[in-house]
DNA sequence: TTGCTCCTCACGTCACGTGAGGTGGC
DNA sequence: TTGCTCCTCACGTCACGTGAGGTGGC
């Protein structure tokens, strides 16, 4: 018969705590001394511990309450679903301290030296200073977001400079910037850039940086095509024909 | 130049999360556009993917908005930090994973059959009812807590039984519970208890389930002590009495 | 025009924490 | 008597979620 500050001690919650376990319907209210008191036995610790498990396993109060007076079969089903849900939560964890170290290790907003020389190189090219200034965004993002990366991606985009077909789809695709969508030159720079993706890539879609799990092509593709109205519109026609061509293929241009 | 809904859809948040740390400011407000619509680009993506990093990590909101305005030294000690957590964090999680387990293995308010077998015995050899459910509560506890010890316990328990002085002692502290704490037969029986528990264990305090690392021992020490005036006289005396024969020892009766 | 997205308040929610104001136990 | 614990409201907090009521973009 201790008390709930006994209690919580032994347990290491606070007071708190357990009242509010009994206000929610968790925990049986215990007996109660001549002076009102709670008092408890060795059986509200072992559902206080049994509840503070499920607690610490991340499951909401509410649920809780529900398994308290479930059948033995149902309370079963439910903590195999939580085992599951917590290894996934520690599995995602884990996930988040790599990156964590991995955002200690490098400024992550400083370009590794392989993207400065490609951003300085555009300049000897002929790219606009906004091109450049949107690269540098770009390579930012996919840095932060996959710095294991950006080495073979820069390496595949600067291969791709020194070819003279490609470097000019390049240069006319920043050039389009400023084009009314439904000019024709457009859709002419559309055509030569899925041609070109096919014949860079194959039909496959598996261009690179387009398998990582994450979005983050999305995130690029979007950025670009709200930049630009005539932009919008190539990646438009360029899906469509690549989609014509083949199976599904997300448009230019890497990264 | 993305839109909120988009920023937040490409990397996994609501966009009221957005607003909320701009709002708390961790993200600065990005730039505007004619309809008051915020605009982002990637260096504002790259600042939330930190941000989240920090908030997946366990790190309060208001910890995150010192951290973006603090120094590099500052910023990679606080890393060092979060990453020890994490690490605890995940220890525990698994911890809890495995008591879910034990939990959805046997159940645990349902003793094992050595315990069921050992409260039966004890009706036989004259002990009340009330001290035989009290005992029950008690390995109820053990059993939640420790089930891994319960087995060496109840043994230990069975064995000391089976000296006809101990079980003397035991019985006398059975019927101990009405008496008032000043009668001289209390303190006689703590005399006895102290030197029995030193002759059954020694002075080195390692009583058997006192080394779990929990404070359990206590709990059910507290619980005996608020059972009966006259067994909390009789822990104050045992503990006293240990104390001044050798190192400070925990008091009777095991469980 | 219509559905979708955006805006800013304001209030709701979840699991407690923190007094406020009072009483009981050692 | 004094410090400690207990009691019950009630309000605070943290990180958002959820409408309310209105406007902009395709």
């Amino acid at each position: 018969m201790i008390t709930i500050g006994q209690l919580a001690r032994y347990l290491g919650v606070s007071t708190k705590t357990i009242r509010v376990y009994h206000a929610k319907g968790l925990l049986p209210e215990p007996y109660r001394d001549a002076s009102g008191y709670r008092r408890y036995t060795a059986t509200g610790a072992i559902a206080l511990i049994k509840i503070r498990t499920l607690v610490e396993a991340g499951v909401p109060l509410a649920r809780i309450r529900t398994l308290t007076t479930a059948s033995d079969a149902v309370l079963r089903e439910a903590i195999t679903d939580i085992d599951a849900d917590l290894t996934t939560r520690i599995r995602r964890l884990r996930d988040t301290r790599q990156r964590l170290r991995e955002l200690a290790a490098g400024r992550p907003d400083r370009l590794p030296v392989t993207v400065d020389r490609y951003l300085r190189g555009l300049e000897g090219l002929g790219f606009s200073a906004r091109w450049i200034a949107l690269q540098r965004d770009l390579w930012l993002l996919v840095h932060a977001t996959h710095p294991d990366l950006v080495g073979d991606l820069v390496n595949d985009q600067m291969q791709a400079l020194t070819d003279p077909t490609l470097r000019q789809i390049f240069l006319d695709y920043d050039r389009a910037y400023d084009l009314a969508p439904d000019e024709p030159a457009v859709a002419a720079l559309a055509d030569r850039m899925a041609a070109a993706t096919i014949g860079r890539y194959g039909t496959g879609g598996d261009l690179p940086g387009h398998d990582t799990g994450t979005r983050i092509p999305d995130l690029i593709q979007s950025a670009v095509n709200a930049a630009s109205p005539a932009w919008r519109r190539i990646d438009t026609l360029v899906r469509a024909e690549l989609h014509r061509r083949a199976r599904p293929a997300p448009g230019p241009p890497a990264p």
